[in-house]
DNA sequence: GTCTATATATAGATAGAC
DNA sequence: GTCTATCTATATATAGAC
């Protein structure tokens, strides 16, 4: 359903195209004026499509949260499986904020309202987002962590929120700096 | 009209007493559900009042937004200029980081909605808060601060977004917590 | 696959009685 | 100061033509 796959038929390729385009549109909708104050029928204007075609690729607009924030959710778990696999605290450390980092790079504006967005918090109702949160806290300072060390890991992957205030640097200089800084926050 | 004032008469007092009411119920929802999903409806019912009731006090909803945000807004100005004219480049980020987590430890559920709604992004024109920031960073890092040390700044004061998750601290653990991890990574 | 048209609900906001 | 009643706009969502 989601993933393109050969053997479709042109209809249905088609459909996949426009479904992408109105994730990637949305997306940006989302992240620019928050979840709530994006309207389908902003998203079907500025893809100079109708309310009713966006309804046919997607059943609710609560639908179209969760497909946006999918694969990001993925990506993240799939980091902390390959984390969890490493030996030494330091390696798991590296490779989270590695990979966190690249993701951050790449996904600049996914990432805010991923984060931050209360419409997120809202509909992230088997607190996958919360979960992911609480494996990377327990891989990186074990299971009894001190406020310190529960503060310090709120910190270094809350500058995602942040991500806008930095949109003059470019991705090198963002992603050295946010490696550099990431990694001091946490030790 | 926003302050209590002696030689009012019984009814204005009332009237500001409600108006006061009125504003925690709003901060309480806005920082739980949003302030694009918290409506007027919400507000009053949790009050027992009516919609119209609330239109008295407040002439639009984004003016309860504005008066809620106000406080806090003034506080850091105030602790920003009581910093502005101390010596010591040290000294001063001892007393924006003391101020900060009193406010933060003081205001828990406030500080959430005002640093990460992206409608308090939206209803702020005059950049009232995006002006704090940039004063506050210029403070501790200078008028040319490096990638990272914006990056140190902006993780700093993320952690705002994040004391739901720390709900399970006590009052003194939180600031003593908050206090050590926010001086370390301003350094 | 995309449209027109519409159902339904609820939002923010106002007028005017009491 | 608070109410009832109502306006207007817009939201999500659906039915059914093409």
């Amino acid at each position: 359903m989601a993933t393109p796959v050969r053997g479709m038929s042109n209809r249905a390729l088609q459909a996949e195209r426009t479904r992408q385009q109105i994730l990637e549109t949305a997306q940006r909708l989302f992240a620019e004026h928050g979840y709530d104050a994006t309207s389908i029928q902003m998203i079907a204007d500025e893809m100079a499509l109708t309310k009713a075609a966006v309804y046919y690729h997607f059943r609710a607009k609560s639908d179209m949260l969760h497909a946006v924030m999918k694969p990001g959710v993925q990506r993240i778990a799939a980091l902390l499986d390959e984390a969890d696999s490493l030996r030494g605290r330091r390696a798991r450390i590296e490779h989270v904020v590695t990979g966190v980092v690249d993701f951050l790079v790449q996904n600049r504006s996914y990432a805010v309202m991923a984060s931050s967005d209360p419409a997120a918090k809202r509909h992230d109702k088997d607190e996958q987002t919360t979960q992911l949160a609480r494996r990377a806290l327990a891989l990186i300072y074990g299971e009894q962590p001190t406020p310190a060390e529960r503060i310090s890991f709120a910190a270094a992957f809350a500058i995602a929120d942040h991500l806008p205030d930095l949109v003059d640097l470019t991705d090198e200089q963002l992603r050295e700096a946010l490696r550099t800084t990431m990694l001091r926050i946490l030790r």
